[in-house]
DNA sequence: CTGGTGACAGGAA
DNA sequence: TTTCCTGCCACCA
């Protein structure tokens, strides 16, 4: 087992830790998995996610409060929906009002 | 082993 | 306010 798996298991442990109707950016759910400076593992560790692996992904947004993925928006589109079902409201331009639901650990 | 890729962030203009 | 550039490191061929 590879070490690097606990600091996978971290991060989805801070993903899961959000609460509904809250936000948080790739870059802080790595630096409060203590890895300062690796949002791009985060992204790419949620990439790799199985899709019953229970993690509330929808919730992590980039640093602009977009919602991110390859380029493509079919899934862009069900995580913005999830989003709204949980009390997310989202800004006319698609990006989310961080200022209001931004996750504050 | 080397090189390229990637659900990003932060600073500068 | 947004856009562009750079740095960061795990994973894949």
């Amino acid at each position: 087992m590879n070490l690097s798996l606990r600091k996978y298991d971290a991060i989805l442990a801070t993903v899961q830790s959000i609460p509904a109707g809250k936000v948080a950016t790739y870059g802080q759910i790595a630096t409060l998995a203590d890895l300062p400076g690796r949002a791009r593992l985060v992204g790419t560790v949620l990439n790799k996610l199985p899709q019953d692996s229970g993690v509330p992904w929808h919730r992590v947004v980039n640093a602009k409060g977009e919602i991110s993925f390859r380029g493509d928006g079919e899934s862009v589109t069900e995580q913005e929906i999830l989003l709204t079902e949980e009390g997310v409201e989202l800004s006319p331009q698609g990006r989310i009002r961080l200022g209001e639901y931004r996750w504050e650990p």
